[in-house]
DNA sequence: AAGAGCAATGCAAGCGGTTGCACTAGACGA
DNA sequence: TCGTCTAGTGCAACCGCTTGCATTGCTCTT
């Protein structure tokens, strides 16, 4: 590999003057620069980035990008690949590359650490946060930069981008009761999660706008699954008088749908997250887009734009805007 | 940040002795090395890779790992997360970490370019190859490490991995007229992909081997979507006399499928990639498991192979088997 | 004609580590 | 008692590039 030492002896100058018309810089003459620029050429020469950074001190223009399970769990979730597509888009935009990491059950928050150690990168994305959440800590107690998709629990002074899941799920149930229904089941994932927990808020509160009695009956909880959803409504067809569905999940959606076929009675449901299994399920399914592209997108550029503007006037765009999308389910 | 010198001065020795402590040289003396341990906790002290690799001339442990599309239409095929999946998880396993390139339509190959210039990445996977492929020309010129997802038209020394289509398709078609089935119909994707032709002449080989005339009217090329295996099924239930489906995808398949259920006249069909989609169908389709993460993996492992050992002794494990998986779509 | 001003370039000190070799002091054998 | 050996440590050069400041040779003033 050629350095700027050996372009600099073909062309007959200093190693400054070669990294001078490498940086491009107008103090060289237009001879020098057309000389040295022959030797690069004839060279092949291409700067070493590392050795660039370092004299540069330098940034890598890495972001790492730590997604809170295996690999196979995380990019099999729809979800996260939005997200992925998101800041993937918006890294290309500015320049900046990304490094996934993904956090294993058993070595709690040591991906995070490799990943802030090795030093490549100079921003992390953390893209689920708990209750006392570790990884948070970590960023947080170490001033590395970095933002958050989804709600911390300590707001402080962190950027984050989240869904408003409370209004959302308000507005959902609000038009199914408009629609004329009034024993609306409720099935969720797990309330472990604050989002979960935020939609069944919503509903609740769309109920009680419309006067509607809260009936714990027709609220499931399930694990989050095609079978548990379909469970779900298995429990809910046996002697319970609904007329009409809202899941927190398309995938609990789905397996509703199963159970309601097989018994022969389908009631008008809606999925949320509307993944692309929506359009192709029968009926098609009504959902609720998050827009996780977007969210994606604002979490990445946000730390850019803290990595470059070095916190002078951060752009905080907290909340992402939710579609509701209505297809064959509800009609 | 607390540097190397700063954990010398505070632990009252060398740059070269902390430096030796921070690689674990038996050469120091027990007490030596726990001062400088502590030095290190007390400063928080963590090496500066970008110093170390410049000092090491060493790589970074990073791979590039280049998309052919942009990240939504990437992320959005089963196949790539699939690829991904398996690559992350053998880039875990060594150590690696793995980056992300996206090539966009309008300048080609500028995005390996920038990958390379960069000076980050120790290698590359491509992850498709055309015939005369210009960022498979990239590498091989400039003798970057890389492998290769797909078989390149000019084999030479590469690192590849891929299916064997026509293999796979060739058993499939025999599966299906061991049922008895004569007049099967063949949807597929645009036959620019090579492995759509493979896939196609495992099924004429089928045919012929099983004395059954190739009908070029039941032959379909689509543009591989969902209305086009719509489309195409609609075409072939116009006055065809078939018996039977085979497709090249399984979103062709659903199409497929939904313009059957249209026209009251299910035959049974097979997709192939065996997405998730597969399971949650009516009818449950029948469909070949590419086993996409095992090409990621092997990509890899080669790859990283080929870097730590210098080509020494190659890995090469250009084939990985393909699983047939029956379901509801074909019984 | 001599100093001032300026454009173009080189010198050399870093950036934060690593490492071959030199050095020191104590242990040991003769 | 004195040389030899060795374990433990420091010195300083180096990795490839950047950059403040010094230097050089002009042109321009006065």
């Amino acid at each position: 590999m050629a350095k700027l030492i050996d372009v600099a002896k073909l062309a007959g100058v200093s190693a400054s003057t070669v990294s001078r018309v490498a940086a491009g810089s107008e103090k060289i003459s237009k001879e020098t620069t057309q000389r040295v620029l022959e030797a690069m050429k004839e060279l092949n020469y291409h700067p070493n980035a590392i050795a660039k950074s370092l004299a540069n001190k330098m940034t890598t223009k890495i972001i790492g990008l730590l997604f809170p399970a295996d690999s196979s769990a995380v990019l099999h979730n729809q979800f996260f690949i939005d997200v992925l597509v998101g800041i993937s888009n918006c890294a290309q935009e500015y320049g900046y590359y990304i490094m996934n990491a993904y956090e294993k059950e058993d070595n709690n928050y040591s991906a995070i650490q490799k990943m802030n150690k090795s030093g490549w990168v100079d921003g992390i994305i953390l893209t689920t946060v708990r209750e006392n959440d570790e990884n948070l800590r970590y960023v947080r107690t170490r001033g590395i930069a970095h933002s958050i998709i989804g709600t911390p629990h300590i707001k402080s002074s962190a950027l984050w981008v989240d869904n408003d899941n409370k209004e959302v799920m308000y507005r959902l149930t609000q038009k199914m009761i408009k629609k004329g229904y009034k024993r609306i089941a409720f099935i969720s994932g797990s309330m472990e999660y604050i989002y979960n927990e935020n939609r069944l808020a919503g509903y609740r509160k769309a109920l009680r706008e419309s006067k509607i009695r809260y009936d714990k009956k027709v609220i499931k909880e399930t694990d989050g699954t095609f079978e548990g959803g379909s469970r779900a409504m298995k429990g809910l067809n046996e002697g319970m008088s609904i007329d009409c569905v809202i899941t927190t999940d398309d995938v609990i959606a789905f397996g509703a749908i199963h159970s309601m076929k097989k018994m022969g009675k389908l009631y008008p449901i809606t999925g949320f997250n509307n993944t692309p299994m929506c359009e192709y399920s029968s009926p098609k399914l009504t959902s609720v887009d998050i827009c996780a592209e977007q969210l994606g997108y604002n979490a990445c550029m946000m730390l850019i734009d803290k990595l470059e503007k070095n916190n002078k006037k951060n752009v905080k765009l907290h909340k992402v805007d939710t579609v509701i999308v209505e297809r064959e389910s509800t009609k």
